[in-house]
DNA sequence: TGTACATCAGTGAACGCGCGTTCACTGATGTAC
DNA sequence: TGTACATCAGTGAACGCGCGTTCACTGATGTAC
């Protein structure tokens, strides 16, 4: 063995992370992986047993790499839960539009996601929602207030926002507004 | 000219389209398309300038055949706005359900999407932002309810449902419930 | 009506290309004596 | 210390494959006389 100082499969998963940032998954190739790498094309096979680890791996540390840029999320009880839920909000829509459609170009081709097990699949998701669950633990939500589907309309609106910024005919107009979301969940229509 | 009876065309057309319902759009080949519709490899370059139209074509015809399928959306001010409500949901969820795999699958390729231009975009959402908006004139909703949030809010949860399915790792139990989520958007959670 | 020719939708083998992957080879580094 | 050999990460040309696309050809149909 001693490995002779190669970190070379650290190197690939950087370069595949930084281009799935740049352009995302669709149409990325192991020769251009390997030229951003400055290595042989062939070389990744030395570290990997196909494209499909590699990218595998590199989605994971893409999302590693973003959550990392994001702060921290708020704690049950303290601030208010307007503001809490404002930067949960914010907190998710800046994810989402950095690995969504990273995601988004492997679907149909679902095997590179297979092998994702052990990436902790939508830790923000569950983090929201055990959110709510305190929040109404301590009484400054309403006792019937079902807070497992407000985590699923924050978490839908995220999706919403992305996948609209990704068609061509979109108006600019539908951008969302924190603010308003938040205060449209809380307090509903009618 | 003397058109030989000739709607080759369209057969095409509609095999594509219900090859992209079956299986969507990532993978589909030229090849697959003639060989379903029991025709020559070549011979859409007769009717088609390119792969893209065709693709783009049967994308259109793909949507009006589910939208054929979906039942009529409810009138402002008939019935109750939760059953309504119900309705516009269950709506919006079976056709996401049905066209979003297909489009996610030209994500990164956005050429064909560039084409759909004279496809009604997103006509549901503006169809269910305007039964909001004549709801609350009739005075059914809140007077000051923030009716495009809520549009989105219900339109994020269906891209939402059908993300979450496509992807592997997802528990069952995060199928949407229509009527707590019709709840949850009217009464809110605070 | 019958015959010769023109048309043109349809055919499918073939082309060029880019992809993921392989593998004989290189050359710098570690080891033996 | 110096020399000969072994190791093995890295190289990059080449392979096989499937893709979108092309085009010389076929043969059924329409037209002219």
């Amino acid at each position: 063995m001693s490995p002779r100082k190669t970190n070379l499969r650290e190197q690939l998963v950087a370069t595949a992370a930084a281009m799935i940032a740049e352009q995302g998954t669709a149409g990325l190739t192991v020769r251009a992986i390997a030229k951003q790498a400055g290595v042989a094309d062939g070389v990744l096979y030395n570290h990997f047993s196909d494209k499909e680890e590699l990218l595998a791996q590199s989605l994971v540390t893409h999302v590693r790499n973003v959550e990392a840029t994001l702060g921290e999320l708020p704690e049950a009880g303290s601030g208010s839960v307007e503001a809490n839920l404002k930067a949960h909000l914010a907190y998710g829509l800046a994810l989402h539009r950095a690995i969504l459609p990273a995601f988004a170009g492997l679907i149909g081709q679902p095997a590179v996601l297979e092998r994702l097990g052990d990436l902790e699949n939508d830790s923000w998701r569950d983090r929201l929602a055990a959110y709510l669950h305190a929040e109404k633990d301590i009484g400054r939500l309403r006792p019937d207030a079902d807070v497992g589907t407000a985590a699923a309309l924050i978490v839908g609106i995220c999706h919403e926002a992305v996948l609209s910024g990704l068609m061509p005919h979109t108006p600019a107009s539908r951008k969302p507004d924190v603010g308003r979301i938040v205060a449209t969940v809380l307090t509903g229509i009618r």
